[in-house]
DNA sequence: AGGTATGATTAGCG
DNA sequence: CGCTAATCATACCT
């Protein structure tokens, strides 16, 4: 719906308008060729032969794409069978309505084209058949000439609608890539979804590895596909651990943020007279990994959300962030982190610390220094 | 324009 | 099959 649909709109009217100037002069060339050669040597015959695998190739494909299928169903079953195709999404239903569309004109004008081709075919065969009436009336003609004939025209006017059938697959393809791939047309997530996967990541950062049912629940949340869920956790957890020291800021941040709400909880807990703080907010799912906390966190806790904590509940909030993995401690503070933290609890990552692992891209100091984003 | 962020894809591993 | 690591291709920012 942006630039990248323009484009595609200009490469295929590009694609349909070089189609058409294909298909026409071959016509044109192959009409001459058959009215001079009457009948002689058969130079296209070998383009293809009745079982021609090339041609089944693209019929079917057509058929699959939903092009030269019946009229209204084969476009949704095919967009259907590309949403499949492309990793199973049925969300963005604005896009595939849109790709619907293409799809359509593309089919429209597949048909009519061949519609013309079948047309011409005719004309043209019975034009030579007349031609034919004409000429045994001065030399005698045999039948088999005349099926010959026929048979020639016809294998010509087959090879062009292949020629047809390919274009319009090429054009099939094309758009497919254009609108399925998402690799081409990626979209940032929402600032919402990425929040919440935020959330999900840093809060259990001890065991960042949701299960199929949570994902399926942030990607409800987050409107996106549970294999995005995927691949979200599985391109943060790398990146994450390659530079933590980047990360640090949003960690703290989000950690702070649950263990807001945390905090609100265990107040309300306490308030009810419970010293318990069962408030975790999201399930337990951590602790196997336990990480000396330090002071730093949640000292920049409270600089970066400004609320102020007191006394009592520090320590409380102390000990949500403990429960919820907090694992910031002297990370990204530079000097302290070592990789080796990670895999120690046989948490998330092996061993594999490749040599550069803690490049020290961040200087030192406070946590929140550059922000350069 | 160039750099960074980010979602998706791919090879390879267990 | 899910994961990591590397890489691609685009979005977004400067």
């Amino acid at each position: 719906m942006t630039i990248t649909d323009q484009s595609l709109d200009e490469a295929q009217a590009k694609k349909h308008a070089l189609n058409c100037h294909r298909m026409k002069p071959a016509l044109f060339s192959v009409l001459c060729e058959i009215k001079e050669k009457t009948g002689l040597s058969i130079r296209g015959a070998q383009e293809e032969d009745p079982p021609d695998p090339q041609l089944m190739r693209l019929d079917n494909m057509l058929l699959a794409e939903g092009v030269s299928g019946p009229e209204k169903g084969g476009g949704s079953a095919a967009a259907a069978a590309a949403a499949a195709a492309s990793g199973g999404s049925s969300d963005n239903s604005i896009e595939h309505s849109d790709y619907r569309a293409k799809l359509t004109q593309i089919r429209q004008i597949y048909h009519t084209e061949l519609e013309k081709y079948e047309q011409a075919c005719n004309e043209f065969t019975t034009h030579v058949m007349n031609l034919l009436r004409e000429q045994s009336r001065t030399r005698p003609i045999s039948p088999k000439e005349i099926e010959r004939m026929v048979g020639i025209i016809h294998r010509k006017f087959s090879s062009i609608q292949m020629q047809l059938k390919q274009s319009t697959c090429e054009a099939v393809m094309i758009l497919r890539s254009r609108f399925l791939d998402a690799r081409r047309k990626r979209r940032n997530f929402s600032k919402q979804a990425t929040e919440i996967l935020n959330e999900y990541f840093y809060s259990h950062l001890s065991n960042p590895y949701p299960s199929e049912e949570a994902k399926e629940e942030l990607a409800k949340k987050c409107s996106i596909t549970v294999s995005q869920v995927s691949n979200w956790f599985g391109n943060k957890r790398i990146r994450y651990k390659k530079n933590i020291g980047k990360f640090q800021e949003e960690a703290n941040l989000y950690a702070a943020k649950t263990a807001v709400t945390a905090a609100h909880a265990v107040a309300a807990a306490v308030q009810n007279n419970q010293t318990n703080s069962p408030t975790t907010p999201n399930s337990g799912s951590s602790g196997s990994f336990n990480l000396p906390n330090s002071g730093d966190m949640f000292m920049n806790m409270q600089s970066l959300n400004g609320d102020s904590y007191q006394g009592s509940q520090v320590d409380t909030l102390r000990h949500v962030i403990n429960q919820t993995g907090g694992y910031s401690d002297g990370l990204g503070g530079n000097s302290l982190y070592s990789p080796h933290n990670l895999n120690a609890n046989g948490g998330w990552q092996d061993a594999t610390t490749p040599s550069s692992v803690t490049s020290p891209t961040e200087g030192p100091g406070s946590v929140h220094s550059d922000t350069s984003n």
